[in-house]
DNA sequence: CGTATATTCAACCACATGGTTGAATTAAAT
DNA sequence: ATTTAATTCAACCATGTGGTTGAATATACG
């Protein structure tokens, strides 16, 4: 679709929903990284890392210092607290779910000792 | 990028990294909805709706209960579950910040009565 | 039965995406 | 002034995406 006025969140789930860019993002939440030191864990040429960045970056997921003949990229966590705040909304129906699950444990728990371990994804 | 095994969070980013289908989610959780009901409030075709309704379906976000003629769908708040856990990771940058700000404002809250605004991002 | 309804399927199209390579740009280092 | 390093640019390619249309597939209705 041409899309001439895309809503925020179409660019930064977009962005999200790449590993290698989710994996950058990560190493940017230990600091500022470069454009190589980014694209460093990556079997990708620098040219595709570059468009990579340049994704997050114009989902304002990261700022860029352009110093010297480097690139400096920080994390700009505001489009992820939005993509946060979007999510927070269907927050209701896993909290049933946990609401509903805590309560039986309860009963469970106070019924008999020895609960099993539940697990769900 | 032909990937093999995806990141569960890719598709479901990716499959909330466009307007309709983040509508047609808002519309669930109203309740279950038809391929036509969720259709209908978008100027595309029943057959484009269909695909955007598999796109959340195989991202695990909806399901789909074949009833007679009609295809009832439901929320699964599950994935979202993951998404915002995922992005949870994040929330001391934003809350740092806040934090900080909150810090600041009471300072000179304490100190001068009218503060200059101060901005950032 | 025949017809209307709900949905998918298949083929197609324009454009986006993620990757490549090689050249260009810019700045630091010798 | 040359060379080396960091990054982008441009062109290209294969595949994905979101849309269309028209036919196919069920299922309900009279």
């Amino acid at each position: 679709m041409v899309e001439l006025n895309p809503h925020p969140l179409d660019t930064v789930f977009h962005a999200l929903g790449d590993a290698t860019r989710r994996h950058m993002l990560r190493q940017l939440a230990g600091g500022e990284r470069t454009v190589g030191q980014l694209a460093e864990p990556f079997a990708i040429s620098l040219a595709a890392a570059s468009k990579h960045i340049k994704v997050l970056e114009s989902a304002g997921l990261i700022r860029r210092e352009v110093r010297g003949r480097t690139h400096l990229c920080r994390l700009d966590p505001g489009p992820l607290a939005s993509a946060h705040e979007w999510l927070n909304f269907y927050e209701r129906f896993w909290a049933n779910r946990l609401d509903a699950l805590e309560r039986l444990l309860r009963e469970e728990d106070a019924r008999k000792p020895p609960a099993p371990k539940g697990d769900d994804q």
